[in-house]
RNA sequence: GGGCGUUUAGCUCAGUUGGCUAGAGCGCAUCCUUCACACGGAUGAGGUCGCAGGUUCGAGUCCUGCAACGCCCACCA
């Protein structure tokens, strides 16, 4: 051990990691009759390295973990990585695409392969570089256990919850207006989703009106005797020179003129006057030649915005879906059109022809072309991407002079966080988990997701920290949406689902009535759905998985079913199924051979009973190719690392082939002869750490799941740290050039310094920031680092330097005489035999008021209220003045300071429970004088000194784990038995060792306010001296290191004290001579320091002008007198002394005469002074 | 637009249920290479606590309004 030395971090890190691995510190297997504690990493995605969030959240983490660890719970930190399923396949395809320019085909399975193989290669780069990211922070995971979610054991998991939420109704299939990323071809979910503010256009066109509604009813010919109104006399009307805005026609504004191809209805508002008359009214859609509806809704049109006419394109934007959806089934409702194909170019409905739009009203087409305006039918913008059809549709509105005018407009444009590119919202096929409750006729059947977990939550199983934290988690889960968690990816689960179509062919109508055929064909269609179940359940039984598949109604009709697999095993088996029966009918009817059946197409929604008759089949369609929400198994998260759901599938009972009914079963109960498994012992966990950020999507995903799966919630405590920002209040991100990477904090500070800074940080606040700086590293790299880390550094050097410069050569130093002295103190157990001296008894008090601080503050997870509790404990007491003080005693054989009230230290008698700590001690008021030799003065020092740092180091080892445990070793040498009064040996391992436990120290006011005055003498004459030097240095005159005399008029006892600490007086205040007593006369020529009770007078006549002194008392009596007046005033204020609390206002008089009296000594001085 | 938070020393932040002259670290100034530590020690300067009202004997702290900034959610064609 060098003396001396700067602390290196590099030095020891890593052999103290290995250190803790190979002794197992981390793992922790469940035991009967122990406490478990513990806690699920939120598992850091494979997309990238670890960032200064995760280190921060990590650190806190394994805070807890450790200190757990050390008051004696069976710990378990479970760490892990997700796949981030979209992340991560966009970050991997993006690669593949500069790098090779390779596309993906979404409908080629070889694609599909290839890229799952390229992601799984990606992940595991990243995943070795995230676990050894954390291992070089110092977490102390168990790493036996760790997981990912795309493992075999998540995965189970993940389809075992499908399968329950399927069964139960909870996961249905519908076509929902989603954000989807034209780039990456998939649904995003609404937070995948940041808008960017950009500078577009605002267009405003005409749509001409109709002089009469068309095709709603059918115009039969010549029926009403008006002719229909031709698009090329509405047109011709709209943009005549004598036209007239609500007369031929409406404008409209829209800031994405491609999308009106799918206009279906142009709403205004209802109380607008100025198009009341043409509600119900049509216009005419201009290049698609549709006639169009006018409608009124209150909730989409703003009449004070724009012109006050809304075009509805129900297909590509949520608010006019919301709209279509509001007005369906009324007497004014209307069509949907969907006009972009997935990868955001122009389906076939961007041609005017009207009779080839599924969902327009069946309008024959207008005539047109008679009057030079182009004939619908060549505009025509199928194919076209997106940002070429807008252009081409403005063109040609344009060239139709319909084309009001562009105004510049800045609007929000959602981007794919993924692929940054816009979002296109377009409707499509996607499954969802239902979270409102299920009800029926007003009756609630079930009890819904969200209000599960909100009710967890309100009724305090769930905390939150702070607490505010649970109104976002409430106010979120309220809204009770629909959770949309199938993606069109291929990293991830894929989702378990077969799909079977009933349907007929080759129907002959013979004669029969429809009422007949229709009978025919509803019975045919049950006896094709039991043929199938027989079938399935056949197969089931054969291969043992009777009670993993439940096939459910799809709510498409009766015709189209869904077979679901619980496990992945039932899943290859259904697989195997699909392979062999897909062509294979389960008909009801015939027995024709199935290889010369024609395949039936996947949907058969065309399929009309009233027209034909025929056999009755059904047909199952491959694997939804679809794959599960990232979320989704992040929402198992903390039962899936454990082991949920456990054996309990295999062997279950047979719950049906068939149409799935009844409840999630209950858990089995566990044996209580074998021990707890890992789910029963860690699960439900104690904590979990996180950013607010993914609240709503994470933390109530997860108290969802668990309670519905188990019924329990997942975690007690839910602990939200601060987001780290830089200095200007910005997010850390690498494309913003503010990112820092954790690994280069610990190469430039060390991982301990790193640890402690980012404690010191989390304070309850939600944000904090950290500037910061581009800096040379050691081998020549430029990182981007932050000086604030300085912080942690110093504190860790001075710890460094503390121990190994001075605590334990101390120790070693008389290392015989230690050991010597454990023999001893068997002999003497249970006597008094230590005399503690005035500043031991006030570092253990200080230390004892620390620790009840540390364990106050950890309980409430307020970690930089923890880390500053121990930097002022260490430094500022224990090194600043502790150690100063005692070194008298160490160095020259004084004996310490032992004013009049001295104590001794009495030693519990009875065996102590710990075994690796000292025992509780009491004290006892002691009457010996202060006769010990200086010897047993030293002693008592080195056993003082020794103790403290012992409990400092346990107390600081969770926040700076390495620098601590090597610490430990050292102390373990050089002393390897501690405790204050008997010698019991330390634990090996300081990862092992107890926490420090407050109350076997006292608390001791007395020594206390005795230390506290003598800091003040102290300080008063360190004052003086630095007064005297800056004076002295003015006139160009040496420095004085040290004062030649000084004189303390003060108390009887005060005195006392001060005399019995002459030694540490002396060096402390570096004044090599002192006069104190209640009668010492005040020196001529002295400048003196006022205090309370005492009066210091130092002597410096030669030593400097004393022209200063007066200018000093002068400013110091103006000081005072200001603080007198302030109490004055507040004591003449008549309604502060009748109403404010007595003690109050005696703390107010006593103060005024004390400061009375101050002012009084200072105005003695300055009369001296002046002569 | 809704919600949450922040605003205290040059910078980054503490400041408990209102009650001793508002604190810390960094930075700054002066002095000190004295035998653990210059990644250190000593001393000091520096703050009308965002603004305006209110409640109270008393407000950095509680209430109202306003402003700036940040975050989350929802987003008007």
């Amino acid at each position: 051990m060098s003396i001396g030395g700067t602390y290196d971090p590099k030095s020891i890190e890593p052999d103290i990691y290995a250190m803790w691995e190979k002794d197992g510190a981390f793992h922790a297997e469940p035991r009967p009759g122990r406490q478990p504690f513990s806690i699920v990493i939120p598992p850091p995605n494979v997309t990238g390295a670890l960032h200064l969030g995760h280190a921060i959240n990590n650190t806190l983490q394994d805070i807890l973990i450790r200190r757990a660890r050390m008051q004696g719970y069976d710990t378990c930190w479970l760490p892990g990585t997700d796949h981030a399923g979209i992340a991560t396949q966009a970050v991997v395809e993006r690669r593949l695409r500069q790098e090779q320019g390779w596309r993906r085909d979404p409908h080629n399975p070889e694609h599909r392969e290839f890229l799952v193989g390229k992601i799984r290669e990606w992940k595991d780069e990243y995943e070795k570089r995230i676990l050894d990211q954390l291992r070089r922070m110092g977490c102390s995971c168990d790493w036996q256990r760790t997981r990912f979610t795309l493992d075999e054991q998540c995965a189970k998991a993940v389809y075992e919850l499908f399968f329950r939420l399927f069964k139960d109704g909870l996961i249905y299939r519908g076509k929902r207006l989603v954000n989807w990323d034209c780039e990456l071809q998939t649904a995003v979910a609404d937070d995948e989703v940041y808008h960017e503010t950009v500078m577009g256009h605002l267009w405003h066109v005409r749509y001409p009106i109709l002089a009469e509604n068309v095709g709603v009813p059918p115009a039969t010919p010549g029926g009403t005797g008006v002719p229909p109104v031709t698009a090329a006399d509405a047109l011709r009307r709209a943009t005549g020179p004598d036209s007239m805005l609500g007369r031929d026609f409406l404008v409209v504004a829209t800031t994405r003129p491609e999308t009106m191809l799918a206009d279906t209805a142009v709403a205004v508002h209802p109380d607008d006057a100025r198009y009341q008359h043409l509600i119900g009214r049509q216009v005419l859609l201009p290049l698609m030649n549709r006639p169009i509806p006018v409608i009124a809704d209150g909730e989409l049109v703003n009449p004070e915005f724009g012109t006050g006419c809304v075009k509805v394109t129900p297909g590509h934007d949520p608010n006019d879906y919301a709209c279509w959806q509001r007005h369906q089934g009324r007497p004014d409702e209307f069509g949907i059109i969907d006009l972009f194909t997935p990868d955001g170019k122009i389906n076939e409905n961007g041609v005017g022809d009207l009779r080839t739009i599924p969902g327009s009203t069946g309008v024959p087409p207008v005539t047109q072309g008679s009057v030079g305006v182009p004939p619908a039918s060549t505009f025509n913008y199928t194919g076209l991407p997106r940002q070429e059809a807008r252009k081409r549709v403005v063109a040609d509105l344009e060239a139709l002079g319909l084309l009001e005018k562009i105004e510049p407009y800045e609007t929000d444009i959602g981007h794919s966080d993924r692929s940054k590119t816009p979002i296109e919202p377009l409707r499509s096929e996607q499954w969802f988990v239902r979270t409102a409750e299920l009800c029926e006729n007003g009756r609630q059947l079930k009890p819904g997701l969200a209000e599960m977990a909100r009710d967890a939550v309100r009724d305090g199983r769930v905390k939150f920290f702070p607490e505010r934290f649970a109104k976002s988690y409430l106010d979120w889960l309220g809204e009770k949406r629909d959770w949309c968690i199938s993606r069109q990816l291929w990293w991830g689960h894929r989702i378990p689902v077969w799909q079977i179509t009933v349907g007929g062919y080759r129907y002959a109508t013979g004669g029969k009535s429809i009422g007949e055929i229709r009978q025919a064909v509803v019975s045919s269609v049950a006896r094709a759905i039991q043929g199938f179940y027989d079938a399935l359940d056949r197969f089931a039984t054969v291969f043992g998985i009777k009670g993993q598949l439940v096939a459910m109604p799809s709510g498409k009709g009766e015709t189209v079913l869904y077979v679901c697999a619980a496990t992945e095993i039932a899943q290859r088996v259904l697989e195997a199924f699909y392979r062999r029966h897909h062509r294979t009918r389960f008909a009801a009817t015939g027995d024709r051979d199935p290889a010369t059946e024609p395949d039936l197409p996947y949907h058969s929604e065309r399929y009309n009973v009233d027209q034909e008759l025929g056999r009755t089949i059904a047909v199952m369609s491959e694997r939804d190719p679809d794959v599960l929400d990232t979320w989704f198994s992040s929402a198992l998260w903390p039962l899936s690392t454990f082991g949920w759901p456990g054996e309990q599938r295999s062997g279950s009972a047979n719950q049906g082939a068939g149409k799935g009914s009844g409840s999630a079963s209950a858990r089995p109960l566990i044996p209580e002869a074998r021990s707890p498994s890992d789910l029963e012992y860690f699960f439900p966990t104690n904590v979990l750490s996180t950013a607010r950020d993914i609240i709503s999507l994470w933390v109530a995903r997860m108290v969802m799941v668990s309670t519905y799966l188990t019924g329990r919630v997942p975690f007690q405590h839910v602990c939200i740290h601060p987001t780290i920002q830089d200095e200007h209040g910005r997010r850390m991100s690498k494309s913003a050039g503010n990112g820092v990477d954790p690994l280069d904090l610990i190469e430039m500070y060390g991982a301990d310094a790193m640890r402690f800074t980012l404690a010191s940080l989390a304070g309850e606040t939600q944000d904090v920031r950290v500037p910061v700086r581009p800096m040379k590293l050691d081998d020549g790299r430029v990182v981007n680092t932050s000086e604030r880390f300085e912080l942690g550094r110093n504190f860790c050097n001075k710890l460094w330097q503390a121990a190994t410069g001075f605590v334990i050569p101390n120790l070693r130093h008389e290392g015989t005489q230690a050991r010597r002295h454990e023999g001893r103190d068997e002999a003497t157990k249970g006597r008094r035999d230590q005399r503690l001296a005035l500043e031991d008894r006030w570092i253990l008090s200080r230390l004892r008021a620390c620790i009840v601080e540390c364990d106050r503050r950890l309980d409430h997870y307020q970690y930089s209220d923890y880390a500053n509790t121990l930097y002022s404990f260490f430094w500022s007491d224990f090194c600043d003045w502790y150690v100063e003080l005692v070194k008298p005693r160490l160095y020259e054989g004084h004996t310490g300071v032992s004013p009049a009230t001295d104590r001794s230290l009495t030693v519990a008698a009875q065996p102590d429970r710990r075994s690796d700590g000292a025992p509780p001690v009491r004290r006892d008021e002691g009457t010996d004088g202060p006769e010990d030799a200086g010897q047993d003065s030293a002693e008592t020092a080195r056993r003082v000194l020794a103790y403290v740092l012992d409990r400092t180091l346990r107390l600081l080892h969770p926040v700076v784990p390495f620098i601590t445990e090597r610490l430990w070793q050292l102390l373990n040498d050089a002393a390897p038995a501690r405790g204050l009064a008997t010698g019991d040996a330390a634990a090996p391992l300081l990862i092992r060792a107890e926490w420090p436990d407050a109350s076997e120290l006292a608390d001791d006011p007395e020594a206390e306010a005795e230390i506290a005055a003598l800091q003040q003498v102290i300080r008063g004459i360190r004052e003086i001296r630095t007064h005297v030097n800056t004076t002295r240095a003015a006139a160009k005159q040496t420095a004085l290191r040290t004062l030649p005399r000084a004189v303390v008029r003060t108390d009887v006892r005060t005195a006392a004290l001060l005399t019995h600490s002459l030694a540490a007086l002396k060096r402390l205040s570096q004044c090599e001579e002192f006069e104190v007593g209640p009668d010492a006369a005040k020196p001529a020529d002295a400048m003196s320091k006022i205090l309370t009770g005492i009066e210091v007078f130092v002597p410096v006549a030669g030593l400097v002008d004393l022209g200063v002194e007066r200018k000093r008392l002068e400013k110091e009596r103006a000081d005072l007198l200001a603080y007198i007046q302030r109490v004055e005033g507040k004591l003449s204020n008549e309604s502060f002394v009748a109403k404010a609390p007595p003690q109050v206002v005696e703390t107010e008089r006593a103060r005024l005469a004390e400061l009375r009296d101050k002012l009084a000594k200072i105005d003695d001085g300055m009369r001296e002074l002046c002569g």
